[in-house]
DNA sequence: GAATAATTGAGGTACGTACATCATTTTGCG
DNA sequence: CGCAAAATGATGTACGTACCTCAATTATTC
């Protein structure tokens, strides 16, 4: 048997096309009973709409807005070039995805930025952004004004109307503790933690993985407080220096947020980085050129296109009311070494 | 500027539609100057046929038959699943997938049933075959019937026309031999490799690049000459015990095959599994329950779904001769530790 | 029970492409 | 030049859905 149509829809459920029309897409003046008996028919059915020819006919373009922080770190970078990709592959799926960067430390600036996007220019929203109340009630406005959102990388666990296409950062946390743990082996020691900053909720939870393997596995390895760079080159620079120089049974080192780039000159700049084995997050040019010398021993990484083509995917499934298969949009805690380093290749079409 | 239809195309040619359409569809009965008349405007405009309204127009069903080996095990098994997954979300892209089981030890029954294939029926082939002269034979003539191919799982590399969807399998005898190498240490000893038959192209690769990687990082440990198990569980359970006996300096084990558990189950039969660092590859219920338990230490894998969608992709993109993104249809070699394993999820709809 | 409101039906046009038929124009060839 | 063959144009229908208008039917209310 073939697809049903909404032919097939208005003979079984014993009316007009038009009524059927106005049943799926609720123009309202219908009465309940009429509805009931077409939803009836729409399950006995099994009816899906065809969503190519519905688009073709409302000649829709979905409008997709991705709101990215204003920091210029690699990763962010690689975000925003993988949506550019995106854009280009995407025209001849009627997706237009534009991107706003806005800074990551203000929230009423994200607020406002969310609050300025009216339903009839933008059909869905994917938000990377701090988890702050400011950024949760303006999600929570969104999806009142039926604009579909999705927490894009950061979570918003108190807004549940954003599904999350992102990783948890708390089993990162911990797959970056066992692996630094059996790398180091017997030795004995104390390993270090950076990150940016620890207001941020990723880096809080990463940490919190990463003790609960390093106190379960390797009690003996102590862990420092928690580093914070500020993003600052020269604080940077100082704080590692001085911390190596003052703490040499340093054995293992964890770069808890997005960009290590900092962080590991400041580390090289004290020589034989060899010494520590070193593991980070995002796999970046920087990461990359680092696994490759040995100087960084493995990444931590979540698959930049996937984050994006997840997120539209699950935008556009939640704006047409149509499913995705789940699996394809769990977002994979990935483990890079040198050896399973994928290839740099730039944009290519097969 | 809105996306050009073939209205804008026949206007900017200077002919008409039905010129312009038995260009594109290869109608035949246009001089060569006008083709290329028409062929210059596609460029021009950089006109893409839109293929939702094209497979509505045609009615068209994608055809795909993918060939999947005889052999019951977990990782074939998986593979046969997530396309009756794929098989049900596809409907709504006008895609089905059937599935042929043929016996991998007979290439000849391979070639027949690839050879049976008529293009009227199929329009497209995912072979998971050994590779063989009849196999490789075969394929070049579906591909000169007009059939697009893709090598499935076990690469093709003397049928040019099969595009492989796949890991390399040197990279991940590469990245198994690092993991191994830098769970076990300083510690001394011997590592057994173990696979089901060395005939296959994927051990022989795997090995290889497992070997680089002892010889080059840790010399120390010697690795046996590979057993073979042929997938017999008496024997399996025999060869295990015996090598695990006569040669208590056993350090590390590395599975090439796809299927552990004949193996696991003789290697626990031992007793203390524990006490050696074990290495595997594709992630199933077997692998999964022995990394949980810690019997395992890593699992290197594929993504089954990956694999199954990218193939549907490729060989839909190779019938319409359009094109995907080529970062989207790199399968990874994911290293799955207790840590990043993903959730057990079934199959479920956002 | 009549007037009014609410509901339903019938039918058309559109989206971009495929495909078929028939008419018309252009080209090549003797 | 004239004619057949080849090339091109013109036009219509179809795919499944959206959206519109107007007419016809049924409910509701006083």
């Amino acid at each position: 048997m073939d697809k049903p149509t909404t032919k097939d829809l208005a003979k079984a459920a014993g009316v007009s096309l038009a009524t059927v029309d106005r049943v799926l897409n609720r123009r309202g003046g219908v009465r309940q009973a009429t509805v009931e008996r077409v939803t009836a028919a729409i399950r006995a059915l099994n009816y899906v709409r065809d969503i190519s020819a519905a688009n073709l006919a409302r000649s829709t373009e979905y409008k997709l807005v991705f709101l990215l922080p204003d920091h210029d770190d690699e990763f962010t970078n690689m975000i925003h070039i993988a949506l550019d990709e995106a854009n280009v592959s995407m025209v001849h799926e009627r997706t237009t995805v534009s991107i706003t960067r806005v800074s990551a430390n203000d929230p009423h600036r994200i607020a406002q930025e969310i609050d300025g996007l009216s339903a009839d220019k933008v059909d869905g929203v994917a938000i990377m952004a701090p988890e702050t109340a400011q950024v949760r009630d303006a999600i929570l406005r969104l999806d009142a004004r039926g604009i579909a959102v999705v927490a894009f990388v950061s979570n918003q666990p108190n807004a549940q109307s954003a599904y999350f296409v992102g990783i948890n950062n708390e089993a990162a946390g911990r797959t970056a503790g066992q692996l630094l743990a059996r790398f180091i082996g017997e030795r004995q020691g104390t390993v270090l933690a950076v990150t940016e900053t620890m207001q941020s909720r990723d880096s809080l939870e990463r940490r919190l993985g990463f003790d609960a393997i390093m106190a379960k596995y390797v009690p003996r390895l102590r862990v420092h407080p928690s580093m914070e760079t500020y993003a600052d080159a020269a604080r940077t620079a100082k704080i590692i220096a001085v911390a190596l120089h003052n703490n040499p049974e340093i054995v293992g080192i964890y770069l808890m947020n997005h960009d290590v780039s900092e962080t590991m000159q400041a580390i090289e700049a004290q020589g034989i980085p060899q010494k520590y084995v070193i593991i980070g997050h995002e796999l970046t040019q920087h990461t990359r050129a680092r696994l490759i010398t040995g100087t960084m021993d493995a990444v931590i990484t979540q698959d930049v296109g996937h984050l994006v083509r997840s997120s539209i995917r699950v935008l556009k499934a939640r704006i047409t009311r149509i499913g995705t298969v789940a699996s394809q949009e769990r977002i994979r805690i990935e483990i890079i070494l040198r050896e399973n380093l994928p290839e740099d290749t730039k944009t290519s079409y097969l």
